[in-house]
DNA sequence: ATTAGATGAATTTTT
DNA sequence: TTCATCTAAT
């Protein structure tokens, strides 16, 4: 393979052709950073390095999809070698192959956010019993554990930051996280954090640190100011294990996961940690026109911390001025944009090559409506993910006693489908199976229903025997797909029709849910694959049809991608900045960073809006809440000077 | 003793 | 739309 590297400017050619040790590339917006990450991957190989040996690392799913593809079409058949993915899947892919060594036993499930959820409301009730009102809501209390992992911090300073109401609490927090543990290694469940976790215990272990630094002795990290503490330092003991080859790529202004502990300190500090580590810089944006780079420079002026770098235009382009639009409520914004999405396509624009974002999912339902109304094509990217719909949730659950029979919380779930047995009545079926040998085999015969009330019997009865002859089926090697199918067409069946209102769509799901399944060897891997890149399924996969789609997303979700016309909606000072993102000092930084990668999207194109009359709350039934005129968000204000506003619908009153 | 159904409240961002 | 708690029914 010869590497054509002519494409490049002279920064990225410097950054993929460096001498290999450690670098640190800081790139802004549109700079082409995945491109000379993958550059640098291809050049490596080019270099001799095998494939094998060079470990990409990026934060969210779509960016190590995007750059697998990438460097797939550099590299050809041979990035099938490469490790990339995700900080977790990589760890899972890690520890389910050497867990051991730790302790750790390779079955395990693991939990995504909703099971964590449950599992911690379930350790509440059993070790607290009543509380009062304040004490903070399981989902919060997920947080509360994930952050203080993630920035490494204490629980007290965690609780402190996240629910200040609280913090008297902390005795009562901590004895719910140790029992949440306690109780995650009795059902051999890993959580997301735990991922992380089991990587960092395998690299306390000198014989495994040592083999890890052999097995990458190239570590390339996309997003890195994303990265959080913990993950910072997997990183780092990699690299000191293969000799300082560690090249990492980041913008600090697109540092937009402090909730999660990230920090952009993390990059600005590479340079103190490692002063022998090279520094580039690419500055030269080939996506966004002049006009749009001018806005998002002079925005993100006003974050003081930042390492200020100015976005330069690669090639001369020009365009319009982004654009501001009031309009007079939430449907009235829905229906201006989908008049624009139509027109555009009109005059020749792909649907696909458009985007509508939103700093909250919750923003998108007005358009969701107005877009199917008007039978546009669409895609969301927020919200549910395929996995995580209630129903295919369900199926999963089936299958994941079959992988680890002490997972409490697929447990729990699959009982709880069963009319007449609820929380209590579930326990005992599991303490049953906890003291079975062989309870699928038993279960054959209707051996567990005994601790069951007779009035239930019968029903539990046929949950029983599909669970029998799915334990059965699988151990006969059945493809996965006929599992999935078993489980969609036997008592879960009856459970989905009554349970919801539109069972035949969630069929449909179950049915590609099960050609999914057949496209995996193992179960574990099925499993594992299906919670850890769950949103790159759903999307591609089910929504047949054409694919030119119009795209919907969070901003956060639409890192890393580009489109020829932007609108971001509700940016007003009530929805963007988020109420909930200012609580803290650099709350606002935040939102200013999260404006500025929403902003550097657009190619062409990038339009505001936001409705002059407040949220509605209720939607169509109170009309209590909101008649307040919101004012446009303060990051248009200090714009101002590179926006043009335009259809002021109330000229009696000043907009800026 | 448990569960199921109804009522009232609340809602950022991701792995 | 989803979640927690209260109350009635089994």
């Amino acid at each position: 393979m010869v590497l054509d590297l002519s494409g490049l400017n002279d920064a990225q050619r410097g950054a993929v052709t460096a001498e290999r040790g450690m670098h640190l590339v800081i790139a802004g917006a549109g700079t082409g950073k995945t491109r000379t990450l993958t550059y640098r991957a291809a050049w490596l190989v080019d270099q001799g390095v095998s494939p094998s040996k060079i470990l990409l690392l990026t934060f969210t799913n779509k960016a190590a999809s995007s750059m697998m593809t990438q460097a797939g079409g550099l590299m050809g058949p041979e990035v099938q070698g490469l490790w990339g993915g995700t900080f977790h899947s990589i760890a899972n892919r890690l520890i389910r192959q050497d867990g051991k060594v730790v302790g750790l036993d390779t079955t395990y499930s693991i939990l995504d956010s909703e099971d964590q959820r449950d599992l911690v409301r379930a350790t509440v009730r059993e070790t607290l019993g009543k509380l009062d009102h304040f004490f903070p809501a399981p989902r919060v209390l997920v947080n509360i554990f994930s952050y203080a992992f993630n920035r490494g911090c204490s629980l007290e300073r965690s609780l402190a930051d996240k629910v200040p109401l609280a913090v008297d609490y902390i005795e009562k927090v901590e004895s719910v996280r140790t029992a949440y543990e306690e109780r995650k290694r009795a059902a051999n469940c890993l959580d997301y954090d735990d991922l992380l976790i089991y990587w960092l215990r395998l690299l306390d272990d000198k014989d495994t640190w040592a083999e890890m630094g052999r097995r990458f002795t190239e570590v390339l990290v996309d997003e890195y100011q994303d990265t959080n503490t913990a993950q910072g330092e997997i990183v780092e003991r990699i690299a000191q294990a293969n000799g300082k080859r560690l090249m990492v790529v980041g913008d600090d202004c697109q540092s937009i996961y402090a909730f999660r502990g990230a920090h952009y300190q993390n990059i600005l500090g590479f340079q103190d940690r490692y002063p022998e580590a090279k520094i580039h810089r690419l500055e030269e944006n080939y996506r966004s026109t002049k006009q749009i780079l001018d806005l998002a420079n002079a925005v993100i002026l006003n974050n003081p911390g930042q390492y200020h770098k100015t976005l330069r235009p690669a090639r001369p382009t020009h365009g319009p001025r982004p654009k501001v639009q009031p309009l007079p409520n939430g449907m009235g914004e829905a229906a201006w944009i989908a008049r624009q999405v139509v027109d555009a396509h009109q005059a020749g624009t792909p649907l696909e090559r458009m985007a509508i974002l939103y700093r909250s999912h919750s923003h998108s339902t007005f358009l969701q409506a107005d877009l199917l109304k008007r039978n546009i094509p669409y895609e969301v990217r927020s919200g549910l993910r395929f996995f995580e719909q209630a129903h295919v949730k369900d199926v999963v659950a089936f299958l994941k006693i079959l992988q680890n029979p002490d997972d409490e919380v697929a447990w729990t779930r699959v009982l709880g489908m069963c009319p007449g047995v609820g929380p209590k009545r579930a326990s005992k079926v599991r303490a049953w199976v906890k003291g079975e040998e062989r309870p699928f085999e038993k279960m054959a015969d209707g051996a567990s229903t005994a601790v069951l009330p007779p009035s239930v019997r019968s029903t539990w009865m046929r949950f029983e025997s599909d669970i029998a002859d799915l334990h059965r089926a699988h151990k006969n090697k059945k493809p996965l797909g006929d599992l999935v199918r078993m489980v969609a067409r036997g008592v879960y069946s009856e459970y989905l029709e009554t349970k919801y209102q539109n069972p035949r769509n969630r069929l449909q799901d179950l049915d590609q849910l099960g050609i999914l399944a057949d496209g995996y060897k193992t179960l574990s891997a099925f499993l594992s694959e299906l919670i850890l890149l769950g949103e790159l399924y759903g999307t591609d996969l089910l929504k047949g049809g054409t694919d030119d789609r119009l795209v919907l997303s969070t901003i956060h979700r639409s890192k890393g991608l580009e489109w020829d016309l932007v609108w971001v909606v509700r940016t007003s000072e009530d929805a963007f900045p988020s109420p909930m993102g200012l609580k803290d000092e650099e709350g606002e930084e935040e939102e200013r960073r999260i404006f500025y990668v929403a902003a550097t999207r657009a190619r062409r194109q990038l339009i505001f809006t936001y409705p002059l009359l407040g949220q509605e709350w209720g939607g169509a039934g109170q009309g209590g809440g909101g008649s307040i005129i919101s004012r446009p968000s303060r990051f248009l204000t200090e714009g101002k000077d590179f926006v043009e506003r335009v259809g002021r619908t109330r000229p009696s009153r000043p907009i800026w």
